[in-house]
DNA sequence: CTGGGCAAGTTACCTGGAGTAGGTTACTGA
DNA sequence: TCAGTAACCTACTCCAGGTAACTTGCCCAG
């Protein structure tokens, strides 16, 4: 740890705004992720990015705008993500498969600075509590959309009830899961729509004819691999 | 805001050991609670107290040994009340049920410092979010247990992997209660409930005869409140 | 080619709050 | 009444977040 940083030698470049902000995004995640937010300084990112501190006060306003930053960025990735990958579906239950199972993927191939983003809604001032919560939100927004089709006949409260209780059950998984190396993503989004779809079975609307692609186990306990 | 503190008139007594010790847990979890923990000053606490700042370092060791005191001393409380309100019980759904309520109704009396509680495992070092989570598995030792009562033929891994889906999404419904001041602690229950007793349906083993104390609603909405 | 303009970048500082060294006061019992 | 001890305070240090005001390098109009 005395050595200058290797991606970046001394040759400390200028840089347009985006890219830089971009490499300070990247640093960031990474030593917040490394450190826990507390004990990461504005000094040491700087430094890692061969750039003074107050360059990162001029693109972030303060270190919790820069956490924010971090975690909004991450977030929309990862809504991304599971939104494409639920794209191909066509069954309730091969859209909760695929959403699960991408989830899952990102966060295993993200874990250090993951389990951080999740556990850290820090909540240092309100504002930032508010701002992360926010992008919590638009997650909720596209499970909320999932179940109203999955269970059209749930009213609006069950609805957004279920919807908390899947994202708090899915954070907590995935959490979970950082910490047990032989569980797999696949396995942590099986468990997950084990649970949910009977959870929701009052609600379902009988699935059309057997669908062309049965995601996992029906039900009975998954093999452990 | 700024007269002296009403509940402790300018005069400083000395008091004994245990009793300050109670006193300052009680004034930092009002103030975390009010402030968020950032921005929380030990300053303010002690001030608050009528003592000096040493003295919380003498009897917590740090401003991070104090928030474990206090979560530690809330989660000692909640998991005391649970217990307690199962221990009547004599269904798996009874038990379930009435865990379920004492719960979120431990929460909404503590709405307050409790939503901080569970929204910051703030991890500001490795250490503190260890003694937090710690906390945590106690809570995840008792619900365990009665997945497995509740559950007996479901493997290991399945009860390990749907405790964590149980407590994630029980924080998780905590957390949204407090923001929707029209969802009772029955409410949430009854959600929980609800949604659990069909997820854990594969594994069930069929009720004794019809219990005494049938929960709420079996499956349908509940009505609105 | 050249120098004005501006964005990228820097040094050197302030401030507030966590944490501590060492001394002081009041209750307790012999 | 006076030693001993446990509660308590004053008065600091130090570190990290944040900022004011200056400098440097790039680009392009003339």
């Amino acid at each position: 740890m005395s050595g200058a940083t290797p991606p970046h030698p001394p040759r400390r470049k200028r840089m347009s705004r985006a890219a830089r902000e971009r490499q300070m995004l990247d640093v960031a995640e990474q030593v917040f992720g490394e450190r826990g937010y507390q004990a990461t300084s504005m000094d040491e990112i700087a430094e890692r990015c061969g750039v003074s501190k107050p360059m990162l006060y001029e693109y972030f306003g303060s270190k919790d705008g820069l956490l924010v930053a971090c975690v909004s960025r991450s977030k929309a990735e990862l809504l991304d993500v599971t939104q494409k990958a639920m794209a191909g579906a066509t069954t309730p239950e091969d859209i909760l498969w695929r959403g699960m199972v991408a989830y899952f993927t990102f966060i295993d191939s993200h874990s250090k600075s993951f389990a951080m983003l999740l556990r850290e809604p820090t909540a240092e001032t309100p504002e930032t509590a508010e701002a992360i919560e926010a992008t919590r939100r638009q997650q909720s927004t596209l499970i909320a959309g999932v179940l109203a089709t999955f269970a059209p006949t749930a009213p609006a409260d069950v609805i957004e009830a279920y919807t908390q209780i899947i994202m708090g059950a899915s954070e907590r998984m995935a959490l979970w899961q950082t910490s047990r190396p032989d569980v797999s993503a696949e396995d942590a989004a099986r468990y997950m729509t084990d649970f949910c779809r009977q959870g929701l079975s009052p609600y379902l609307t009988p699935p059309p004819p057997p669908s062309s692609a049965p995601p996992p186990s029906a039900q009975a306990p998954p093999a452990r691999r």
